[in-house]
DNA sequence: TCTATATTCCACCCGGAGGTAGTATATTGC
DNA sequence: GCAATATACTACCTCCGGGTGGAATATAGA
C-alpha cells in the first residue's frame, strides 16, 4: 500500500526540479536538497534519462533537466517506469482476469479504490504537483 | 499497492472457512482448496491462532476454527496481524507527522483515497465478506 | 593542457517477503 | 499400544528492493 521509494524518489525530485526554475540540477544537489541517497538516486535519474523523461548533460555544470512540458507527464507514466503499473491494474487479492460476473469476496469493498487509484495516477500531471499547496518536499 | 500474499491467504483462508461451515478446518484441506503452499499456510494459520483469531485443535481430525463472531473481525485486524498496518496509516510519500498545514505535493490527489482504503478496512467484517456475491476465493 | 565536477556503469551487500524441508509433538481411532 | 494424521517449531533457501563503493568517461573552465 506504498509506493516504492523508487517512485516516491523519482516524484519529488521531478516536482523539485520543477518547482526551482527550468535549468540543470546536479545528482548531488538534488540529493542534498531532498534527503536522498546518491548513489541511489544517480542510478535512478540515469532511469529516467534513457526513458526519456529526462535530459542529461555531462560533464562539469552538467545535470539532469525536464524537457517535455509538464503538463504532459502523468503519474502513471513515472510510477511505470520505476516499478510497473502492474500492481496497480491487478488487484487486491492478486487475481488477474477478473470481471463483474465472477469478483472475488473483496470486489465490492475494494474494487472502487482501485479504479479511483488508477484514474488519479492517469489524470494527474506534474503541473499539477506543482501548482499544488504542498510545501514540503 | 497490494496486500502482502500472507494477508491475502489469511483473507481468503477465513471466508472460505466461514462459508463452508463452522467447524474445524485442517490446513491441507484448505491448502488444497485455495491452491496455498501447505508449509507456508501452516505457519500463518498457527500465527493467525497465536493472535486468537481462530483456535487450533491438534491431533488426528484437529484442524483450526474460528472462534469469534463474524461481525466482531474486521479487515484491518486482520491485516494487523499479518502484515501491519503501517504502511497503510502513513502515506504515499512515505511522510510521517504530516498535517494539513504542511502536506506534500500529493496530498490533495492522495490522501482521500488513503482515508477512504483505511476506513474500508476498519468497518468491513468478515461477515460482510463472506455475505457478499464474491465466488471466486 | 590539466583539474574539478559531472554522469555512467559495474559489482557487491543487506534485510525482508515468500517458500521448502524435516522433525517434534499431540491426539484420534483401530 | 500403535499407526495415522494433525499442529508446532526450527532452519534454511531464493528473489528483489534498497543502498554502497569504485572506477570509467565526459566536459566546462582556469
Ligand atoms: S477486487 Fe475485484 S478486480 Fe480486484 S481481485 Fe477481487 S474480483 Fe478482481
Ligand atoms: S499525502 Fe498527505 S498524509 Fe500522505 S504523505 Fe503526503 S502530506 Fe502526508
Amino acid at each position: 500500500m506504498r509506493l516504492y521509494k523508487s517512485s516516491e524518489y523519482a516524484i519529488r525530485c521531478l516536482v523539485s526540479m520543477a518547482r526551482s526554475g527550468g535549468d540543470l540540477h546536479s545528482v548531488k544537489s538534488l540529493s542534498d536538497n531532498l534527503g536522498i541517497p546518491y548513489k541511489f538516486l544517480g542510478r535512478l535519474m540515469s532511469l529516467l534519462g534513457s526513458e526519456g523523461l529526462v535530459e542529461s548533460v555531462q560533464g562539469k555544470a552538467g545535470g539532469y533537466r525536464i524537457v517535455r512540458p509538464l503538463e504532459d507527464i502523468r503519474l502513471a507514466e513515472i510510477v511505470d517506469i520505476v516499478e510497473g503499473l502492474e500492481s496497480y491494474e491487478r488487484c487486491i487479492l492478486g487475481f488477474d482476469r477478473c470481471d463483474e460476473k465472477n469478483p472475488c469476496p473483496m470486489h465490492e469493498f475494494w474494487s472502487g479504490h482501485k479504479d479511483g487509484i488508477l484514474e488519479m495516477l492517469h489524470s494527474t500531471t506534474l503541473a499539477q504537483l506543482v501548482q499544488s499547496e504542498g510545501k514540503k518536499i
